[in-house]
DNA sequence: AGCACGCCGACT
DNA sequence: GTCGGCGTGCTC
């Protein structure tokens, strides 16, 4: 195609601007202008010029081909402003609209923007990030054929002979045998919008697709194309079809919304069995839910935002409460939306929505794409009540947000651990904010941040449920001293005398356990007594776990792990260093699992972990542990969440001290909350529940109030502890990590970065604490050197400007790896 | 990705 | 002077 740069002189006068001239120009002020952000980032935005028969049709949120840069190739980008005049004076076109209807709906394009601000990342990416990818590439649509008859035929079907002549050739039509079939059908077959599925009517119909074709080239049909999503039913049919193919996973194809489990009295109903939405006994609220749903439907009436804290025990009945309050604005036709982590979003959880309210949306991690693509164009369009999903549910379209939830609020995986680094929690905040309505943050160990917020900040305020329902106690528990263990001899026993005996009584007592132990595999490092040498991974600065060998064979064998570059090496027979024999330090689920089988005889135990599970089994192990037939669940933090089968008695914490040897100023927190999770597990059906909980620290803060049950004595505490230490929620941070494979080239950039820190401090009237740069927690991952500076501020402001003004400056052309994190959960 | 612009050295 | 090499930065 001839390049264009100038408007150019024809015989008789200018040439029009042509807009279907590739980067053809016009006058900014003669033009409607719209603003766009590329979707593949950078931090500039773009104006462009809309012609006018696209201009009906652009809408904010939209994406849209422009020609970009001087060899104007495509761009995908995002309308984000319809600005009255450019700075500017030449404007290219935009060459087309990419989707029909806006990806992204205004409160959600004022959200993406708030986020890419806060969050130090470019608008273009952030929007890309919202919508899923499946969304993007409109994963299983299809292009129907449609034909609709001509008002000629219908004029012949009504009785007049002469419609079938030519219009030009005033020329009979003539029709073979097969058209006039073709024809008797449509006539004795009128379909109600004058239009039938081309597929549809081959088959019912009869005749061939050619027929209908020719019978289109006479003028009596008219054929359109419309590109489609294919009904519930087809995409049920393909995801069958995909599983059988799928021999390698025949059995994890629970992918559908049906519940699997089946807890209440009649528990012998097929688990399989129907899912419409039964009119669902009302729930017996007992007075504190009663209040809290008062206190909370009042501040939904209020109009305007509130975030209201849900501060209940685990076994409160927080999920009953929520469902009411859901209840209350589904009954206004808004929609709600419900965060869970991840790991939370049982078939329980689920099913429990799902009967609740019939129309609900659940987004979870197996999804396919076409099944989320699906689901999203449903929640867009207003067909979901309720919106159950993890982290990222929080983007979903929904045309009249009414309520928002986050349940389990404290929980770190709410924090996207990739840029847009966002944090699931804040972010709806920040939606709830925006669209002035109410959300409900729930946790019974509620994060500082969401604490002292309630303490200060405007439109925060608690509620709590102190009590467990039908009045059950806290489930007793036991600190077992492993030190005094050791003294007596079971230094190798995994588990304590105390925790055996009581593992075995309630195995005979027909009960069910769930033990915890937050340390996959084998165990954690492969360690050399007489030298000290310890095996670290050679691409990262960490040391390598020992692992049981994954092989189909069922050798026995173990290898070593990096739990971060996942790179695998045979163990060593002895000590490469002084050929000593190697021991074993810190045991993992693997080893817990293969000693407790041996000890207990006939146990029925499943571990549970990354390692042993893949997505669907997960649901799989739970289902038959509902049914009775596992005895003990073993695992990670995996199980550690919103479980709830009343038939436990038992939660073993193996060892509660492996989240505080971690070095992050969260360590204390987090092993709190992780042992109050798993302590709830048990004891929910009836007054039998019992914790033992084994440590090396039984004198350590977190434990020793976690024993207690004593959240507001741990987080008093707490609290004290981050204030002296002018640490968050005391103070506002951000880290910024960058790395490189060479050493020198990290440390020197990351030294320019600190000076240019300091410029922009200084500017700032020195606000801001700047630490670093030095080497991060884990200072080599996958081969690339690792450096962190951290700037700390009284609040967001300053830590926002400075961010912003270091992206401008610098960030772009930094010759190594660059991560800004605001507000990091995750130090290392 | 590709193109302009600018700085510097070699050569008419 | 002026031609061209390549490094740098911008794309509405």
């Amino acid at each position: 195609m001839a390049k264009i740069s100038k408007v150019e002189q024809g015989l008789f006068g200018p040439i029009e601007p042509d807009k279907n001239v590739r980067g053809q120009t016009v006058l900014s002020s003669e033009a409607r202008i719209v603003r766009v952000v590329r979707a593949d980032g950078g931090d500039n935005s773009y104006d462009y010029a809309v012609p006018e028969e696209l201009a009906d049709d652009l809408d904010l949120g939209q994406r849209v081909q422009v020609p970009f840069g001087k060899g104007n190739r495509w761009q995908v980008a995002f309308c984000i402003e319809f600005p009255d005049s450019s700075q500017f004076e030449k404007l290219k076109y935009i060459h087309s609209l990419i989707d029909d209807s806006p990806l992204i709906t205004e409160e959600l394009l004022e959200l993406a923007k708030w986020i890419s601000q806060y969050y130090c990342y470019p608008l273009g990416l952030v929007l890309s990030a919202i919508v899923p990818a499946a969304v993007k590439k409109q994963a299983g649509m299809v292009n129907n054929q449609y034909i609709i008859p001509t008002e000629k035929l219908l004029n012949w079907f009504s009785g007049d002979a002469e419609a079938l002549t030519d219009g030009e050739t005033g020329k009979k039509i003539r029709i073979s045998a097969k058209g006039k079939r073709a024809l008797e059908y449509l006539k004795s077959n009128p379909s109600e919008n004058n239009e039938y599925k081309l597929n549809q009517l081959v088959h019912a119909s009869n005749c061939s697709k050619p027929v209908f074709r020719t019978l289109g080239k006479c003028g009596l049909l008219e054929f359109v194309t419309r590109r489609e999503m294919p009904s519930d039913e087809l995409i049920n049919l393909q995801e069958q079809s995909d599983e059988e193919l799928d021999e390698l996973t025949p059995q994890n194809g629970n992918y559908d919304s049906s519940p699997i489990f089946d807890f209440d009295d009649d528990a012998d109903v097929e688990p399989d069995a129907d899912v419409e939405p039964d009119a669902e006994p009302a729930f017996q609220l007992n007075e504190d839910q009663k209040n809290a749903v008062a206190a909370i439907c009042d501040k939904i009436d209020n109009s305007g935002f509130n975030a209201v804290l849900l501060h209940g025990v685990t076994g409160s009945g927080k999920t009953e409460v929520y469902m009411e309050c859901i209840q209350k604005v589904v009954d206004r036709d808004q929609q709600a939306i419900v965060l869970v982590p991840e790991i939370a979003l049982t078939p329980q959880t689920e099913r429990r929505f799902i009967e609740r309210f019939g129309n609900v949306s659940v987004l979870h991690s197996g999804m396919t794409g076409v099944r989320r693509h699906q689901q999203w164009r449903q929640i867009a369009e207003g067909k979901a009540n309720v919106i159950v999903g993890a982290r990222s549910a929080v983007f979903a379209p929904v045309p009249n947000l009414g309520l928002i939830v986050v349940d389990e609020e404290h929980e770190g995986s709410y924090k996207q651990d990739q840029s847009p680094r966002y944090h699931g929690r804040d972010v709806a905040i920040k939606r709830a904010h925006q669209s002035n309505i109410t959300i409900i943050l729930g946790s019974a160990t509620p994060s500082l941040e969401t604490l002292t917020n309630c303490e200060r900040r405007n439109g925060f305020s608690c509620v709590t449920l102190p009590r467990r329902v039908k009045d059950l106690p806290m489930p007793k528990v036991q600190i077992i001293d492993l030190k005094e263990e050791f003294k007596q001899g079971r230094r190798d026993n995994i588990l304590s005398k105390r925790l055996e005996n009581e593992l075995r009584a309630c195995i005979a007592a027909g009960k069910q356990a769930i033990l915890l132990l937050n340390r996959r595999g084998h165990s954690n490092l492969l360690y050399c007594p007489s030298c000290q040498y310890v095996h670290n991974c050679p691409n990262c600065d960490v040391s390598l776990s020992v692992h049981r060998r994954k092989s189909a064979d069922q050798v026995v064998g173990r290898m070593l792990l990096c739990h971060h570059c996942l790179h695998t090496t045979k163990v060593p027979d002895c000590c490469p260093v002084c050929q000593k024999k190697l021991i074993t330090i810190g045991p993992g689920t693997q080893y817990a699992e293969d000693q407790i089988t041996d000890q207990l005889n006939g146990l029925r135990l499943q571990r549970v972990d990354s390692d042993s599970m893949k997505p669907g089994d997960y649901r799989q192990v739970l289902n038959k542990f509902g049914k009775g037939e596992i005895d003990v669940l073993l695992g990670t933090q995996m199980i550690a969440k919103g479980l709830d089968f009343p038939n436990v008695s038992l939660v073993g914490i193996l060892n509660a001290d492996t989240a505080l040897s971690v070095p992050d100023y969260r360590s204390s927190e987090r092993t709190y909350q992780l042992i109050s999770q798993v302590a709830g597990r048990c004891g929910r059906a009836d007054n039998t529940g019992r914790v033992i909980l084994q440590t090396f620290l039984p004198d350590e803060p977190a434990i020793a109030y976690a024993a207690r049950h004593d959240f507001n004595g741990f987080a008093r505490l707490e609290k004290q502890n981050r204030k002296q230490l002018d640490m968050p929620p005391y103070s506002r941070m951000a880290r910024i990590i960058m790395s490189d494979p060479l050493l020198q080239t990290v440390e020197a950039e990351a030294q320019k970065i600190r000076m240019i820190l300091d410029q922009i401090n200084n500017q700032l009237q020195n606000k801001m604490e700047i630490r670093g740069p030095m080497p991060a927690a884990i200072a080599r991952l996958e081969k690339y050197h690792r450096f962190e500076l951290i700037i700390k501020a009284s609040g967001p402001a300053p830590i926002q400007q400075t961010l912003s003004m270091l992206r401008q400056g610098a960030i772009e052309n930094t010759a190594c790896r660059i991560v800004v994190d605001v507000d990091p959960i995750n130090m290392m």
